[in-house]
DNA sequence: ATGGTGGCACCGCCA
């Protein structure tokens, strides 16, 4: 028995984000890291930098130039999958095996995503990007249908996926609830998705809904921390074997203060292996 | 009511 922590971060390219990642690597001390945009092709991926942060086993899922997921780790990975949910040829998923050293503990599986952002018109018959955003969430319901029946291993979904879903997600739900990411078919679509799934928001089993938590803070504020105008975007699931494990899940939100910061803040998962 | 910033592309696209 020992204790895993596992973090989820939007990094918004890893490659202008070494010295936060390197800074974070040694304060939080995370085992394994899922990042979301890492904004390059794999061969472009700073491997020898992460390496010498003590992640010696990494799985990539680039991109040139926008969005692509890797998953980095202390412990080895194995059976790699990256599933491209919608057929659109985007980087959007990497899945993997986490082998701790509890040989008897159930398999250890994660699947890191980052849903597309959907673009500014709510409106799927005019903006193609909604169109996808929403197909993407159908995907992922068909999906989870399948995970669920996968009882014996012990599943996390992790990632961007770009929906704030509860009224305290957002800085206001009356103001935002026309906004791409709270719109109501949005968050109809992702409810269906986790449900389907029979995920755990775990996140929102250490902080009750009715509290503010956010994830995200526009880099167009004068004063982020002033104006608070934040967003839950990114989301822990947990399935029922998974569940008891979960010691604590926190958001990093000092992390939006520091020197050229992503507009995303990690989210720390800790576990009992 | 609008535009505000940031990253990568390569001088527009995506968030």
């Amino acid at each position: 028995m020992s204790r895993i922590r596992v973090a989820t971060w939007n990094v918004n390219s890893v490659r202008k984000r070494l010295k936060l990642l390197a800074q974070f690597a040694s304060e939080a001390s995370p085992d394994v890291i899922c990042l979301q945009e890492i904004k390059c092709r794999d061969a472009e991926f700073p491997i020898n930098d992460i390496k010498a942060m003590g992640f010696e086993h990494v799985m990539l899922n680039g991109q040139k130039g926008y969005h692509g997921v890797a998953v980095l780790s202390k412990w080895p990975l194995s059976g790699r999958q990256a599933i491209d949910f919608i057929g659109s040829g985007e980087s959007r998923h990497l899945a993997v095996q986490v082998k701790t050293d509890n040989a008897s503990a159930a398999p250890l599986l994660l699947h890191n995503f980052y849903v597309p952002a959907g673009g500014d018109e709510a409106d799927p018959e005019v903006n193609k990007k909604f169109r996808d955003k929403l197909a993407y969430f159908e995907a992922l319901t068909l999906w989870g249908k399948k995970q669920r029946r996968k009882k014996a291993a012990r599943v996390m979904v992790v990632g961007d996926l770009n929906v704030a879903p509860l009224e305290q997600d957002v800085w206001s739900h009356k103001k935002m609830v026309k906004v791409v990411s709270h719109t109501p078919v949005e968050v109809e679509l992702f409810e269906r998705a986790k449900a389907a799934g029979g995920w755990e928001d775990v996140m929102r089993r250490f902080v009750p809904p009715e509290e503010k938590l956010y994830t995200w803070w526009s880099y167009r504020a004068r004063d982020w921390q002033k104006a608070n105008r934040g967003r839950r975007l990114d989301h822990v699931w947990v399935n029922a074997a998974l569940a008891p494990n979960v010691t604590a899940v926190s958001v990093l939100r000092d992390m939006r203060g520091w020197e050229v910061p992503s507009d995303h803040v990690p989210v720390l998962i800790d576990l009992e292996d």
